[in-house]
DNA sequence: TAGTGGTCTAGACCACACG
DNA sequence: GTGTGGTCTAGACCACTAC
């Protein structure tokens, strides 16, 4: 719980760690944001529950309150925290409804945004091929998870999934806890896996259905889908998802902001 | 220049204009925000140009450098202004090329990203169609110009836009202009038309290639496209351009962030 | 009434850019 | 050296929530 400042005191400059070994310059709220980060990814304080008021950390961090501030600002600014004014500062959780849409770009074309059913087809272990382990950061052949399911919107099929997962973390999953999960999939693996998802990358590309995902989203063969790439990351872009989303389109679009 | 404060001064409390007729709070920073976006939004300080110190603006509005402070750094987090230590605050441009990939989100599948030749293929005055005017919020009839370009990644074209801009603003635009600028359209706009481009919605679905851009992009009847339907605002969230825009995604692919 | 986050101030000092 | 943004502090007060 010390933290460089205690030296800065003399010298006049925050230095990570000791000092004087790193040359680069690292702002006292940096070293904050790394140490309240640490308790996340720990899981010193779990999804939806409180983290101690401005006043405590700063007490326990020796710092200002403004410093301390500043570095939940930031993580809040991140989606990591979530600040109540006069209740206090929260852990993200993906069982917030306002989280479900930041990770679902699919919004229907006409018509208010709806939450769809999901259908587990496929729950098993399995072998990173040389392309999973590379997404997930593994060795090829290290064991994953591999799910199959189906988003049907309206009782729509809509999208097909298919999810990669790193076998150590995940090993424990099962088609009954799928199953009798309600809420989203990243809310399960925070709540039983202790693994949160805070952000994603996709690529987005337009492929013609092949036999088995036609059927699955019950359209022609060679209907055009959206092909989603994600790999999705926890604390500190760590990988733990690769999935791939065939999604039709011809009632739903995927939703993006640019700013 | 005068703000709320001045009257909160004395009641303590800071509400918007009179400081009694509005019920809402509404912090100084904000005010200050209000006042500054005002500036850029009457082109005060033209992007890439640098606005007043925050020492300066304090002074002008008669508030704490804190508080400009404040204002400064949610305009930067939303991309209107950026800071330069030791330099500055500038106002935003397209011109920088940090920008240009916020708004063009197509990567190359392998290999580095790589900057598009733009092909005009018409530029001309037309009527709004009751799709354009309803999302550029103009009547039906309304004068607007219409582009339609391709987009080439090493020679291969790769995106045939079509784009509709409101006739009023953009009444001067001709195929000279166009063609005589080098950079991208959102930065033409900016330095010929005052018009800044801050934001866009984009609804993206896959789609059979029909005769006109299969023609275009040089691929089969029916080859998958994406077709991203983008709405781009300006100050005030006023919409000022819609294009459609189909891609060829057997070598690039759209790439997103979610967070 | 007490505790939380939110706003605002005033001032000191640091890092960076430029002449 | 001067001016800019960046960090940090200490303290006052406001708004919101809960008891």
């Amino acid at each position: 719980m010390k933290i460089a400042r205690q030296e800065a005191r003399t010298d006049m400059k925050n230095r990570p760690e000791t000092g004087a070994a790193a040359p680069t310059f690292m702002p006292l709220y940096e070293q904050i944001k790394t140490l309240i980060l640490r308790g996340l990814q720990e899981g010193e304080w779990r999804p939806g529950q409180a983290i101690p008021s401005e006043h405590d950390l700063a007490g326990r961090f020796r710092v200002s309150q403004g410093t301390v501030r500043k570095a939940i600002d930031e993580l809040a600014a991140e989606h990591l925290l979530v600040r109540r004014q006069g209740k206090g500062t929260f852990v993200a959780s993906h069982k917030e409804p306002r989280m479900q849409y930041r990770f679902l770009r699919l919004m229907p074309l006409q018509g208010e945004p709806e939450y769809p059913d999901s259908r587990l087809l496929e729950c098993r272990r399995a072998r990173a091929s040389s392309e999973v382990a590379r997404l997930l950061e593994l060795k090829p052949g290290d064991g994953v998870v591999f799910l199959r399911r189906i988003l049907l919107f309206k009782g729509e099929p809509t999208v097909a999934d298919d999810i990669y997962l790193p076998g150590t973390i995940f090993r424990g999953l099962t088609a009954e806890i799928f199953n009798e999960y309600r809420g989203s999939l990243y809310n399960l693996f925070e709540m039983e896996f202790g693994t949160r998802m805070i952000r994603a990358d996709e690529n987005i590309r337009a492929v013609p259905a092949d036999a088995e995902v036609a059927l699955l989203l019950r359209v022609p063969r060679g209907t055009p889908l959206l092909c989603v790439d994600r790999v999705a990351y926890s604390y500190g872009d760590r990988p733990v998802e690769f999935r791939r989303g065939m999604y039709r389109t011809d009632r739903h679009c995927y939703r993006n902001t640019l700013s």
